[in-house]
DNA sequence: ATTATATAAAACCATTTGGTTTCATGTCAA
DNA sequence: TTGACATGAAACCAAATGGTTTTATATAAT
C-alpha cells in the first residue's frame, strides 16, 4: 500500500511544537494516546488529531491493543529532512564554498569583501 | 535589536514548499523580489509575504538598493534544525542504541534480535 | 449485565495561512 | 517633470489549523 496521497509531509508535521514534543515522547518509548495526552494541557482529542497528522507523515504508527491504541515513533521520514538540510550545510560549514560559487558564476570576485575586511 | 518576539520560527518557515523553493533560489545568489517572484505562478505580493516570514525566522535578510529590495540567504537558523534532527539520527544511524535503550529500561532483552544479525 | 475506560467521529469555532486586488510611495529614466 | 518600475501596505477572502464539546462504540473489569 503506502498511500502517496498524503496531505501532510514531514516538513509540515514537525512545524508544530506540540507535535515535536509528542515525537520526542514516542522516541523515548511507545505509548497509548491517553498516556501521551497526559503530558499536555490540551484535550485528548486534540492530541489524537496531532497523532493523525504525524501518522500521515509516517513519523508515527499506531497499533490497536485491547481498547488502547499504542503509537510508536518511525524515524524514516526524517531522512528526507536530513537530506534537505544537507544541501544547506555547505553554507555554514564550508566558507570556502562561497568563493567557489563566485568563481563558478563567472564573477571576478575583485570587489567581494567579507565581513570585517577592508575593501582596499 | 535582534527581536526575540518572533512569531515564526525556522520550523514553521520551512513548512511551506514555496518558501523552501525561495530559500533555494536565494542560496544560489541574492535577488530582488521581482526576480524571485518571476519563478512562481503566484503574485509578487504573495512572494513578498513569504519573504517576510522567512525574514522573521532570520533565514533571509533584505537590503534596499535603489528601488529594489535585494534579499539574501542566511543559513544560521538551520543549525537549530540540524541540532533538533541530530537527536533523532540515533534512531536510524545507530541501531545499537536500541539495545542500549532496552538495557537501560530494565528490559532483559533476551529475545531481541536485530535485523540480519545473529543472536550469538 | 453493568459500568468504567480508551478511543473514534462529527459538529462546531476562532485564528492563522496563503492567496488576491487595490492603492500609495519612492526611485529611475526619458 | 512625467512616466514607468519596484515595492509596501491595506482590505479582503477561502481554506486550513488547532482547538473544543458532544455522541457513539468497543473492550475491560466488577
Amino acid at each position: 500500500m503506502s498511500s502517496s496521497a498524503q496531505k501532510h509531509d514531514v516538513f509540515q508535521a514537525i512545524a508544530d511544537p506540540t507535535r515535536r514534543e509528542v515525537l520526542r515522547l514516542l522516541a523515548e518509548k511507545e505509548r497509548p494516546i491517553s498516556e501521551i495526552s497526559a503530558h499536555f494541557p490540551i484535550s485528548r482529542t486534540a492530541i489524537s488529531k496531532h497523532l493523525h497528522i504525524l501518522s500521515e507523515a509516517e513519523l508515527v504508527s499506531g497499533k490497536k491493543v485491547g481498547r488502547e491504541k499504542i503509537y510508536h515513533f518511525q524515524p524514516e521520514p526524517l531522512a528526507k529532512l536530513k537530506q534537505w538540510l544537507s544541501f544547506y550545510e555547505q553554507f555554514w560549514n564550508n566558507k570556502l564554498l562561497k568563493l567557489k560559487h563566485i568563481v563558478e558564476d563567472g564573477d571576478d570576485g575583485l570587489n567581494i569583501v567579507e565581513k570585517g575586511e577592508k575593501s582596499k
